[in-house]
DNA sequence: CTTGACTCTGGAGTGGACTCCAGGGTTTAC
DNA sequence: GTAAACCCTGGAGTCCACTCCAGAGTCAAG
């Protein structure tokens, strides 16, 4: 059994982190001591464990906080999949997004050789002008959410 | 001339934002009419475009607040340059973020059949257990910032 | 017995980029 | 002339995932 702060320790996060968690109903409210001290068990770590890992994929806490609940009440696997392919769907659209954002700034740079004053460069001339990245207009803004 | 909310069409944002840009200092008081309403020229107008272009780029309200103060203070284009070069690196870097993502999710849901409960679920197993993606630990924590 | 490290609670603050509100005044269309 | 649609100001609220705080209690080492 272990204090807040090594439960923190063990799961890499900070003990704030904890009992926020823990108010946003993604841990159960721990066993106390009699001083009320909060104490973890080993399911408990794993639990922050997992969230841990779910968070470095990208998922919200709210997406977490459904693969929790899903794991705790016995859900289907049909519902994890659906979570995981929707988020990695995301994903896909903001790797685009960048991507083409990317292409403009790379172009844009390349194209400034980055001596004299501004009169001229092509990175402002850009931004000013009506076109961004010479012709096409493929160039949607980014999707929104996360 | 236009008032706000014209501009704002045009420019394709909110009346709200505009003033905000206005506090933020991104845009300059403008002229006002006798009951002082706000009044935007072209030069304004090309001026939100040319936040809203740098937007879509993924730059942020100071960055391009730099922006325009090199702009409007007949800055260099190496310091343009510069900004520019950054926000490229910086975007290089959350695309290898997220690849790394979308490679871990595609692993699972791939791996998942989507049949059946939980107990099992290669999806729930990963995130519960010790390895996130088979073997290797190149999996990093994203990188933070925008 | 004291010091320092830990824990508790409830609540406030952060940042970025807005968005919304109340409580007014003004302009335009019919 | 009146209603709708616009504009003004200052300030508060939103989202997300924390992070920090004050003020008080508890625990372990020396």
């Amino acid at each position: 059994m272990h204090t807040i702060g090594k439960a923190a320790k063990r799961a890499g996060l900070s003990v704030d982190t904890l009992r926020y968690y823990e108010r946003e109903g993604l841990l159960p409210r721990p066993r106390r001591t009699a001083s009320s001290y909060r104490l973890y068990d080993e399911a408990a770590i794993a639990r922050l464990r997992f969230i841990n890992r779910a968070k470095v994929l990208g998922f919200t806490l709210a997406e977490i906080r459904e693969l929790l609940q899903l794991n705790d009440g016995g859900g289907e696997r049909k519902s994890v999949r659906l979570i995981a392919r929707a988020r990695a769907q995301e994903i896909a659209r903001k790797i685009e997004d960048l991507r083409r954002m990317h292409a403009m700034l790379e172009h844009l740079v390349s194209e400034c050789d980055g001596h004299g004053n501004l009169a001229g460069c092509p990175i402002i001339e850009a931004l000013l002008g009506d076109d961004l990245h010479g012709s096409s207009s493929e160039c949607a803004k980014p999707h929104h959410g996360r």
